[in-house]
RNA sequence: GCCCUCGUAGCUCAGUCGGAUAGAGCGACCGCCUCCUAAGCGGUAGGCCACAGGUUCGAUUCCUGUCGAGGGCGCCA
């Protein structure tokens, strides 16, 4: 049992003993000042008010009670401040920990059903057809995979989606591009300039349809960068599908039914202002074609048929269109609050202190396969899933290649290379660990043993805010903490050899267990392969 | 003009549905390798949490406004 659901019980009890109705939730957290006790409540202050108390004297008497008759391993309870109740804890609750982590294992540990089977689908990416990623698709990309793990780890049922817009003005204009640089003449008017565009004309057959060939093309590009970094989608859903199946007159019909679309100037509109819009927008153009909108909405249709919750990753300059779509969803009686929106905002890449513009239109964009090939895909995913989606990234390539101090991506990397060498030289020197029921966990001790299972005993709650809040870079947070605790420990805690007696290695290596699996757990849901070993390269000072 | 996101140490960023003395890395300075990988560890310096109000026992956190930065406001996607 969580040392937590022993300590809330308690509290929850004792206040009823004093005849004060207890809170709706008890809170209890991790005091950041360790005078203040290992687990504290403001339950005092949070109840004082309806019972007509003073906070503070409530405070006092709910630690007498508590320390009357303290849960399990308390050993003090005090109040403090304007009525905290501070609680301190023998260090068992920690040596529990231990055990809870081996007995889950990389499968079990910190995976949870609060997800209670409820399918979803993330829908991430979804460039169009018209070129190669680029290095801002590469945020998107790592992120909508990550939440797509994350809502795996809470127990969902989840789908990776791709759309692909494989028609509409954009694609005619790249094969027009294609057809024209095929024929040694300049892009059209709007048409796209990349140099891509010049090399893939040149290696497209002359019978070949611009169209279909470039479609191919693109996607194939794409396809194989995603998979360079782990990602891969359970379904890239055609656009044209949904016009052949009938799908979007369905969807048209559906709307006019409700009265959420109307004919005006030549065009086909949907009330979108009705639902939070600030203006109406169309949805058939005044020459028959649809916009991009109205065959979305088909696809959001389609996803809500085969899912209970939808998200989807956008890019900052997308932001503009969640109101259109939920005005959509809304309007046709689907619950807006199932589709989820993540916006992420713009990455700057930087190489050369200098600042490299990302549009696709002007030809001057970094290819994520580049991104990938310079620094790696471990490295690039760790790096794009370092800090929030909510602000502005500068990802910069020279940093996040250099294999220096500066680079965060390698003290993590290294932390596992150190648990993976603790257990060669185990081998090497034929120490073996004992079953978990014949180690005497009492001897860890040391305030960095601590550290590292209260570290570890975090990982279950920030996977399942991680997952909640759509923010895989919690974990990061968390991973980085864990390795900083794990090289502290590392330095001042030797598991074998002179002076570490057996019983001490034992228990220091079922400590490391622990800390692999919380390592592989983390360093699974950012998609990222940790090596056994890394060995620095181009040092002179060896 | 309207909409979205952001503003925390010199730099890059964390900060747990409001909690006690705001954290980390890098950079700067000072230390630590006969010992499981020094891509490591320890210490010092560095803060009006953009600004002004409001909400309350308590605000970096919630609300309003101002200023600043980025992005978006097409019958493109």
């Amino acid at each position: 049992m969580d040392v937590r659901d022993i300590l809330i019980e308690a509290v929850r009890a004792a206040l009823v003993g004093l005849g004060v109705e207890p809170p709706g939730a008890v809170q209890l957290e991790r005091p950041a000042n360790p005078d203040h006790g290992d687990w504290s409540t403001n339950a005092a202050l949070a109840s004082a008010k309806a019972a007509g108390r003073n906070p503070r004297e409530l405070g006092a008497e709910l630690a007498a009670r508590l320390g009357a008759d303290p849960p399990a391993h308390v050993t003090g309870v005090e109040v403090a401040g304007p009525g905290f109740v501070n609680f301190r804890l023998a260090d068992t609750w920690l040596h529990d920990v231990l055990r809870d982590v081996v007995a889950g294992g990389e499968d079990r540990f910190a995976r949870h059903d609060a997800g209670a089977g409820e399918r979803v689908i993330v829908e991430f990416v979804s460039a169009n057809p018209t070129g190669p990623l680029h290095a801002g698709h590469g945020r998107g990309a790592c992120f909508g995979d990550s939440v797509a793990r994350l809502y795996e780890r809470i127990g969902h049922p989840v789908q990776r989606e791709f759309y692909i817009n494989d028609r509409g003005t954009q694609m005619q204009l790249y094969a027009d591009s294609l057809a024209a640089r095929a024929a040694g003449d300049e892009v059209p008017d709007g048409g796209y300039n990349g140099q891509y565009i010049v090399d893939w004309a040149a290696a497209m057959p002359g019978d070949a349809d611009p169209l279909e060939w470039g479609y191919a093309r693109a996607l194939a590009d794409q396809r194989e960068v995603l998979e360079s970094l782990h990602i891969r989608f359970d379904t890239w859903f055609s656009e044209r599908s949904m016009i052949g199946s009938g799908a979007v007159d369905a969807t048209l019909a559906d709307l006019r039914a409700a009265d959420a679309a109307y004919d005006e100037e030549g065009a086909v509109w949907l009330r979108s202002s009705d639902h939070g819009d600030d203006k109406d927008r169309v949805l058939v153009k005044s020459d028959g074609e649809f916009t991009y909108l109205l065959p979305d909405i088909a696809y959001h249709r389609d996803k809500f048929a085969r899912a209970d919750r939808l998200v989807n990753v956008l890019g900052a300059d997308h932001h503009g269109y969640v109101a259109r779509v939920h005005a959509a969803m809304h309007a046709l009686g689907y619950d807006p609050s199932e589709l989820e929106v993540t916006i992420t905002q713009l990455v700057n890449l930087q190489r050369d202190g200098q600042e490299v513009r990302l549009s696709k239109r002007t030809g001057d964009i970094v290819e994520l396969a580049e991104v990938v090939a310079e620094v790696g895909a471990d490295a690039a995913r760790f790096t794009y899933l370092l800090q929030s989606v909510d602000s502005a990234q500068a990802f910069d390539l020279e940093l996040v290649a250099s294999q220096v101090n500066e680079n965060p991506v390698f003290y993590v990397l290294y932390a596992n290379a150190r648990i993976h060498s603790i257990a060669r030289r185990a081998a090497e020197a034929a120490v073996v660990r004992p079953d978990l029921v014949d180690t005497d966990l009492s001897v860890l001790g040391h305030p960095r043993e601590l550290r590292l299972l209260r570290a570890l005993h975090e990982l279950p709650d920030t996977v399942l805010r991680a997952a909640s809040e759509r923010a895989p870079h919690q974990v990061t947070t968390w991973v980085r903490d864990l390795a900083a605790d794990f090289h502290g420990f590392y330095h001042d805690c030797r598991v074998m050899g002179d002076g570490v007696d057996a019983g001490l290695t034992a228990a220091r290596l079922w400590l490391v267990e622990t800390v692999r699996i919380g390592l592989a757990v983390a360093l699974d849901l950012l998609g990222i392969d940790a090596p056994e070993q890394m060995w620095r390269d181009g040092g002179e000072d060896d």
